[in-house]
DNA sequence: TTTATATTGGACTAATTTTATCCCATTTAT
DNA sequence: ATAAATGGGATAAAATTAGTCCAATATAAA
């Protein structure tokens, strides 16, 4: 019931975009070097982030990454979702996953309730706001 | 970011428990068999519900299973963190971990308040209230 | 055009957690 | 005694998470 390892990777490094002077690129390795994450993993991961739209990368001499979009257009549950793919807190709750007995299931029910209040939670706070609120 | 499988045995097994006539113990085989839980993986998550106070066990013949307290006072909170130890999104959420930076840090800041969010929807419905919802 | 810098991508390995099984001991009612 | 039931330790299998290695490709600058 936690977060990986690797989405917390993710949001320091998307942090530290952030906190970086607008469109400058930053390079994987200074990032892995600044929040002590494996160098090699760190690549993988946002490899994730760039499908998600949430980082744009440009290669070689001078390269690196930036954000996709303003840093309050990117929620934490934005970022949970690139790594870790839709948040359900049961497998039948997963998107694709369909059981005959769902509408009898008291369990997912209230789960489905408690992911609500979750996701609005995650959903209302942005990058730009984690930001602002460590100054 | 799910309640393990485990974990839905637990459950499942509570409310038949809750289902069944006030003080009657139901044996882990019958619980398995109704469930489709495999039996021995049953008795240990049982294990796990007896120091939580959830119920109480009687061997020999005729023993079994049966809710410690009435279904009104078992939440689903109660039941998860039987099982999967004490709710927490992340590492530094756990009771125990300590960050230095903590003070500092954002993503434990909205996190937390996720996970308070959470934890109010887990706790607010009990064994009872999802027997009656499935009626 | 060479060189240094950086990401891309695939294969692989290691570590950890989750799920399950086996088997024998112990308790209890009949 | 015997059958029915939980208790508990050891171990294995499967799945997920974390990390590593390396060759290929793109890009800027010398």
């Amino acid at each position: 019931m936690q977060i990986t390892r690797q989405t917390e990777y993710a949001v320091r490094t998307l942090l530290e975009l952030a906190a970086a002077p607008v469109g400058e690129t930053v390079s994987t390795r200074l990032i892995s070097e600044r929040q002590g994450i494996p160098d090699e993993f760190l690549k993988k991961t946002i490899q994730l982030l760039v499908p998600a739209h949430l980082v744009t990368t440009h290669r070689g001499t001078g390269g690196g990454v930036r954000l996709a979009k303003p840093a309050t257009d990117i929620t934490l549950l934005d970022i949970i979702t690139a790594i870790e793919g839709t948040l359900a807190l049961n497998v039948c709750l997963a998107p694709d996953y369909h059981c005959p007995n769902k509408p009898n299931c008291s369990l997912s029910r209230i789960l489905g309730k408690a992911q609500e209040a979750l996701l609005e939670e995650l959903q209302r706070e942005t990058l730009a706001d984690m930001i602002n609120s460590q100054k």
